[in-house]
RNA sequence: GGGCGGUUAGCUCAGCUGGUUAGAGCACCUGCCUUACAAGCAGGGGGUCGCAGGUUCGAGUCCUGCACCGCCCA
């Protein structure tokens, strides 16, 4: 084999040249491609998130892809087959946001199309308040706008993976928008709706007032927020009174009951009889429930449509009315006392109270409301005295937000579409236990959960740009929707918008017409088509349909912050449609923290840009960085780590110089020293591949690093660094050549998952005509099997009793401050018996390792080290 | 209030089923330009393993309680 001409290659290894060129070479040999034609068991398959193409690129996103990519190229080593996707996620909120801000404009669905239509970009730095009013156009329009950002997008995360060396099948690529992600989120809607799981329902909903839609248990965050309880005296039918406490009073006119603690005997007489509000002196139920806490406020309180959950359950179980005073838009809509339903003893009074708040925000209201309570004439009871008792206390509480929203969320009823799971929680739970979690507790976490999941899962959202909900409704004669009886799609007919297409039977010109059709103009939550990225990748249902081949997928790699989300809607569609889990292995990475611990967000200022990151270190140092951190664990970010990155790369590239420049006759590795250090490389070889197997590929990192550095490079290395050259022990020089050689094609294989670049440089130069692999990536993973030819040393030990001799003579050598390589006139080692016998057997190379031109052994007591060394220098200046 | 995780050197973190004197990197100090590498090498200082109990011949590791940090849920 020939040696390389150090000559030949650039001083220092500079990864933005070399990066860009391996990424290349890499694409043009395809090493990255799925092969369909190799059977299931010679295959692993990747279950890729699909990030959020309209967020910003984030340190975390650069962390947990190379968690996978690590997972991945470990596994193409050892020689599967792997199907590695990549999806962009573009529908839903995250996208409009930024389109409504890229160019200024609103949807209306009602407008009709613009085929010419134009819009300018603002300028990012105009002030929100400098903007003219935003454009109004047309939902057509405005989902044009949307595909023409998402696919900007796209591309600046494209360029991210690439740069970072992500060995994606860009073959497999797609997007949640995309035709074929459309078809199978529809084809998902047809199969839960003939297996009885959706459902539609007129139900209290949790809705966002600004976005005007609703939103899922799993998109919920409580906040802390200021509030305050006012005390508010109500009346009985009898002529008594009491007092709640709410931190609504602007929901008085929603009240539709009182209720206390069935054991509370300050009002277990109420129980059965009306009370009577204050403001509109409506009559109400007052009823006994266990939820109530008599510790709270006055222990007694008024259950509005809707203030909170518990509302929404006492308004089901007491089978309350229902009284909406907020609209979609969060304002307060119109009433009519003396109307059903709302009947008030006297509905003068609770007419012209009312009218003052139609129209207003939940704030407003509640100040005009609060002032109305002030006035004596506003009793519940005609001559009662001020309801409001008191001044309000002010108090901390958790207020309920859509995660993306900035107004607490409202309870709204409105017709939407849910899919049924709170009756398969068990069976859920059961899923989750047949995949394996990585780290094990996060399986923990998802069954808490599930278990406490509280809601069906609320699938429509009246939204723009997204999914649509593949259905259409008759009209009656009055064109108002038939919802009872929905018209669903052929499967050839997806994907499909009902917004557009005829529903069969009908002519176009029926639409919205009586007794004609209406398109449901809703479209899905984003995770109900996020949840099917195995479908996806598997193109269920589709042409080129591989369920069979691909499903259950491998691995699920993913943040733990969405267990609740992606991995249990992902494990419920799995269910329902299949009967399966969906992927055998989940894999949590934890999160990037700054330094001072705080998660890192947009919103709090402290995020690194990692196109920045990357340019400065390089991708296999930033690579370096996210796989020495384990699974799971969160991570303070740390440049340092970066540099330490660096370093080994450097390393590898100076070892590699050194290692593969070696020449020298060709023979087999026999000298005891060799056979010893090959023993140790065999145990990291399994050691590393065990971590592997686990998914602990940070402890495998951590292993091989350690070996390769202290082992390899600082002590095996400069112990046989004469012997490589001498003419006087052929064999010997031809065994450490040859051992060398070994040492670094198996570590350099080892490091290849985490640094691919400066391990396919260093395999490049003999490797891969050696082996016929062309790419470190595709050659073997190390195995015991492949040192099998090397005979297993005298003794165990004789590798560490070399670096201990030698480390004995560096401590002797910096003690009296002389250079490493300052030859020696004399050295003696000085250790028990046992020992001088272990090194015998290879004093030869510690002599050499030392400079030394001969070694005295002297038996003798040494204390914590296994040699002490005295040597003699040769004087300063003699050869 | 409940669940999960964390707390180990100045900093970032290892430490598997309990077993010599608790480790690494960075930072710090000292020395060394050694024909792979000064982006290096050698040597060194630095920790009552959050606190308090308990089990054990033996606890950073197991148990109990507490404190603080983080996440999730109510």
């Amino acid at each position: 084999m020939k040696p390389v001409d150090v000559s030949d290659l650039p001083r220092r290894f500079e990864p933005e040249e070399a990066e860009p060129r391996w990424r290349a070479l890499w694409d043009q040999w395809g090493i990255h491609s799925y092969d369909p034609t190799r059977p299931r068991d010679e295959t692993f398959v990747v279950d890729t998130p699909p990030p959020t193409a309209s967020g910003s690129l984030h340190v975390g996103h650069v962390f947990s892809y190379t968690h996978q990519d690590v997972i991945v190229r470990y596994q193409r080593m050892k020689g599967r087959n792997i199907f590695y996707p990549m999806g962009w996620d573009d529908n839903g909120l995250p996208t409009e946001r930024r389109v409504q801000n890229v160019f200024n404009v609103r949807s209306d669905p009602f407008m009709t199309y613009d085929a010419n239509l134009t819009v300018e970009r603002v300028d990012p730095n105009t002030k929100p308040r400098d903007l003219p009013r935003p454009t109004v156009i047309s939902r057509r329009n405005f989902i044009e706008l949307c595909h023409i950002v998402t696919a900007e997008d796209e591309v600046a995360f494209k360029d991210l993976w690439k740069m970072l060396g992500l060995s994606v099948d860009w073959n497999e690529e797609y997007a949640t928008i995309d035709d074929r992600s459309r078809g199978i989120a529809q084809l998902s809607f047809l199969d839960l709706y003939e297996k009885g799981h959706i459902y539609q329902v007129d139900a209290p909903t949790m809705w966002d007032v600004d976005f005007a839609t609703a939103v899922a248990q799993a998109e919920v965050e409580d906040r802390e927020r200021d509030g305050a309880f006012h005390d508010i005296e109500f009346g009985t039918e009898d002529g008594g009174t009491f007092v709640i406490s709410t931190t609504r009073p602007e929901l008085l006119a929603a009240c539709v009951g009182i209720a206390a603690h069935p054991d509370d005997e300050r009002y277990k007489a109420l129980f059965g009889q009306n009370a009577i509000s204050p403001v509109y002196r409506v009559p109400v139920p007052i009823f006994p429930t266990e939820l109530a806490d008599p510790e709270k406020g006055t222990g007694v309180l008024m259950v509005c449509t809707f203030g909170d959950q518990t509302d929404v359950q006492w308004w089901r179980e007491e089978s309350l009315p229902l009284r909406q005073v907020l609209g979609r838009d969060g304002l307060v809509v119109e009433r009519r006392y003396g109307d059903e339903g709302w009947e008030s003893n006297d509905p003068e009074l609770a007419n012209t109270n009312y009218a003052r708040i139609i129209g207003k925000r939940v704030n407003q209201a509640r100040r005009i409301v609060v002032e109305q309570l002030g006035k004596a004439g506003n009793a519940a009871l005609t001559g009662g005295g001020v309801p409001l008792q008191g001044e309000p206390r002010q108090i901390k509480h958790a207020v309920r937000f859509y995660e993306k929203g900035d107004s607490p969320l409202e309870y709204l009823t409105n017709r939407q579409w849910f899919v049924r799971l709170l009756d398969k929680k068990d069976e859920l739970i059961k899923r989750g236990r047949q995949i394996r979690w990585h780290p094990a507790y996060m399986g923990k976490r998802y069954e808490d959960w599930t278990a406490n999941l509280g809601l069906d899962w609320g699938i429509s959202r009246q939204r723009y740009f997204g999914v649509q909900i593949p259905v259409w409704y008759r009209l009656d004669d009055a064109a108002n929707p038939i919802y009872s009886d929905p018209m669903l799609p052929r499967r050839d007919m997806l994907p499909m918008d009902p917004m557009s297409t005829t529903a069969p039977g009908f002519e176009e010109v029926q639409r919205g017409q009586p007794g004609g059709f209406a398109g449901e103009p809703d479209v899905f939550d984003t995770w109900f088509t996020s949840s099917l990225s195995p479908q996806i990748g598997a193109r269920w249902g589709q042409d080129g349909d591989s369920m069979d081949e691909l499903f259950p997928m491998d691995v699920r790699p993913q943040a733990h912050d969405i267990i609740r989300t992606w991995t249990f809607y992902t494990v419920a569609k799995a269910l329902l449609h299949h009967e399966n889990v969906p992927w055998h292995n989940v894999v949590l990475s934890g999160w990037i923290l700054d330094p001072d611990r705080k998660k890192m967000s947009k919103s709090r200022g402290n995020v690194v840009t990692p196109v920045g990151m990357l340019e400065e270190y390089g991708a296999d140092s930033v690579r370096y960085w996210a796989g020495s951190a384990r699974l799971g664990t969160d991570t303070a970010f740390d440049e340092q780590v970066f540099r330490v990155g660096k370093r080994l790369v450097t390393k590898i590239y100076n070892a590699g110089k050194f290692v593969l420049s070696q020449e020298g006759p060709e023979g087999d590795i026999t000298n005891e020293l060799d056979r010893a250090f090959i023993a140790e490389l065999r145990s990291l070889v399994e050691r590393a591949t065990a971590a592997f197997e686990e998914y602990e590929y940070s402890r495998a990192l951590e292993e091989t690093e350690t070996f390769f550095w202290r082992a390899f490079t600082d002590n095996y290395l400069e112990l046989v660094k004469k012997r490589t050259r001498t003419d006087e022990d052929r064999e010997g020089r031809a065994s450490a050549i040859a051992t060398l050689r070994v040492g670094l094609s198996v570590t350099i294989r080892l490091f290849a998952p985490f640094v691919p670049t400066i391990t396919d440089e260093v395999w490049s130069w003999t490797f891969a005509e050696q082996t016929g692999k062309q790419s470190i990536h595709v050659a073997d993973w190390p195995s015991a099997a492949e040192l099998e030819g090397v005979p297993a040393p005298d003794n165990a030990e004789s590798f560490a009793v070399a670096c201990d001799a030698i480390a004995a003579v560096r401590k002797a050598k910096t003690d009296l401050g002389l250079g490493m390589g300052r030859p020696l006139a004399s050295l003696s080692l000085m250790g028990n018996g046992d020992s001088l016998s272990v090194l015998s057997g290879v004093i030869g190379d510690v002599g050499d390792g030392a400079n030394a031109s001969g070694v005295d052994m002297d038996e003798g007591d040494v204390e914590e080290e296994r040699f002490t060394a005295t040597i003699d220098p040769e004087a300063q200046g003699q050869k």
